[in-house]
DNA sequence: GCAGAAATCTATAACGTTATAGTTTTTTCA
DNA sequence: TGAAAAAACTATAACGTTATAGATTTCTGC
């Protein structure tokens, strides 16, 4: 007892090797005093506690994930194009901030335009180099979403599909959000509506032109999808496919527009005519971030948390990875009159 | 020679096992092989490539890192808070982009505002769960640059220190900046000047501060820093101290602003008191995505290519973990007149 | 006081890879 | 022809962890 304890071997990191021989238990013992199993003594349990503390003891990540297979690592497979003040940041980090003080990691496995959609979800699961991946911009019949279905790897998406596959999903309400500011704008007075919609492969898209028309039916209004650019088609496009349909005959008095950043690409469109918004015509836009109300004080603005989501996928995906039996955490985020700014 | 081929291994993942048995030779040899050493016969080699390939062998990563210590992981460190329409996505996206295709992968780890920026950088270093890390928003006495110097742990930074510790980064010239734009509002005409500047704590607040002030000596203008605001302030406060400030006596008649979202609450702030840009004053701002011509037109704008940056630093950081001894890359992107948008 | 049960602890092997120190085979050339 | 050198390949151990089966010690009850 009053031995001097035996050297540590080497310095470096400490591993239950050195914990071992500080406490003159076995290896095994070590391991499993530490994840409190139940055939160890309380005492060698709080000793062992207490040395691992003492000496800063992190478990190895790669020794535990060669001999687990477990990775503790949760990906997310992201788009690099699609909108610039896109919400994949806040979805990254709220993501990330779910994620803190758990042993999970965040890696970012961007794809890019000139490759399939399919190629880092097939790395994924081919490697083995996550427990479970985060995609967004789902497709109704998105085939990443088939494929790790069908090979059991968990994942989790923002945005919903139409696979009639039941998996964990946060979507926003685009329905509710097209309604809503339908509903805003011929309470304003407006008669002829023009959408700027997502890009149909997209699934909100469908939801979001489906909110549209129901709404400018409940309120008699006219309704007209814009035909020559969509809500991701780029500043330039949008600007000038605005500026040619407001020109035309028969000039809608309202938009609703799919972006942020087409938002303000049909603001400054339908001025180069010359007109004003507010006057001649109103806008409404939804943003996760806040500050289209100083571009025009007049854009009717509903307000997008997508904190929310990184936040609600990364809980929803942990759940999955530990227990695949239990049902999928699914959310939609219904927009209300409340969230206009 | 006619032999059936011993069975696979069950199935699953193929590992140098796999395709020892296949081939008949030692695994040992097979990883040789694999890595093209000298001591393996050409035929070897082509042989067993060929296996390799025909089965998709993927070597494993956790096995490979548990045994060379190598983690083939760059970890980005970034802060989560600062501004929202913030470099960090592009970043992430084009250090990803520029790892492509080697055995890289990129985790994130974000740090909180309740956080010491110590904490992730210590569990990096502690952990050995990267080769090497990427800081964004370095300060002039940087104690993770530092900490990171003196434990030989393999860094890059977007921004330079004053640390005088010699390391690999990537800084835009915000000095260069603020000459540019002042010379800028000075053709205008402009005669006083008011610098929103970045927070006093990070390090290029004191390059864009000095290149205002050197601009405004050398065009013969007055110069003024705002006092009761940065350009990381928020929006509501930048509009507020920008109002209150145009309000007072002897009103700057230019503004260069540090960041695009602080560069729309100043222009509100000044517009709330009947201003108008481009007549009673000129404001200059930089920005990476291509919006704010939009927002007024008036603005005076510098383009700012955040993608090279994150280009840059990680084949920057790939350049030091591969070898240590080479000088570390640097650059600073300089601005020219070219650039105003 | 002793058999059996319960409580603790441990030895071993394995996950997939590579560095090291061999061993075997082939070539060289005196 | 045969010894030395070169070329080609292999056995072993190790990285840090955990599952499994087994070993040892202590307790229980009569």
């Amino acid at each position: 007892m009053t031995n001097a304890l035996p050297p540590l071997t080497e310095q470096g990191r400490p591993t239950l090797k050195t914990i071992a021989a500080e406490s003159g238990l076995a290896v095994a013992t070590v391991s499993r005093a530490l994840k409190d199993a139940s055939d160890i003594g309380e005492e060698t349990k709080r000793r062992v506690r207490e040395i691992a503390n003492r000496l800063g003891y992190r478990p190895n990540r790669a020794a535990l994930r060669l001999r687990t297979g477990k990775t503790n690592v949760i990906a997310l497979v992201f788009s690099t194009e699609a909108d610039v003040m896109n919400h994949a940041s806040s979805l990254i980090y709220s993501a990330a901030e779910a994620l803190r003080g758990t042993a999970y990691h965040v890696v970012i496995m961007p794809f890019f335009a000139d490759q399939d959609a399919m190629a880092p979800i097939r790395y994924l699961v081919e490697t083995e180099s996550a427990d479970g991946v985060i995609l967004n911009q789902t497709m109704p019949d998105d085939p990443r979403v088939r494929y790790l279905s069908e090979r059991n790897f968990p994942f989790a998406t923002h945005g919903r599909t139409e696979t009639g596959i039941n998996h964990p999903y946060f979507d926003y309400d685009n329905h509710a959000f097209a309604a809503i500011t339908v509903q805003e704008l011929a309470r304003r007075g407006r008669k002829h509506l023009l959408l700027v919609a997502p890009p149909a492969s997209q699934s909100y898209a469908a939801h979001m032109t489906t909110g549209f028309f129901q709404g400018c039916k409940d309120h008699g209004l006219q309704a007209e999808v814009l035909a020559t650019a969509h809500s991701d088609s780029g500043a330039v496009r949008i600007h000038a496919a605005v500026a040619e349909r407001m020109a035309a005959a028969n000039r809608p008095d309202g938009m609703v527009v799919g972006s942020t950043t087409a938002a303000m690409s049909a603001v400054t469109g339908a001025e180069s005519l010359g007109l004003v918004i507010g006057r001649d015509f109103d806008l409404a836009a939804k943003e996760a971030l806040n500050f289209l109300f100083r571009f025009r004080r007049e854009i009717i603005v509903l307000h997008e948390d997508v904190g929310k989501a990184g936040d609600f996928l990364a809980r929803a995906l942990m759940a999955a990875i530990e227990d695949s039996t239990t049902a999928p955490r699914q959310f939609l985020d219904r927009p209300t009159i409340a969230d206009l700014v």
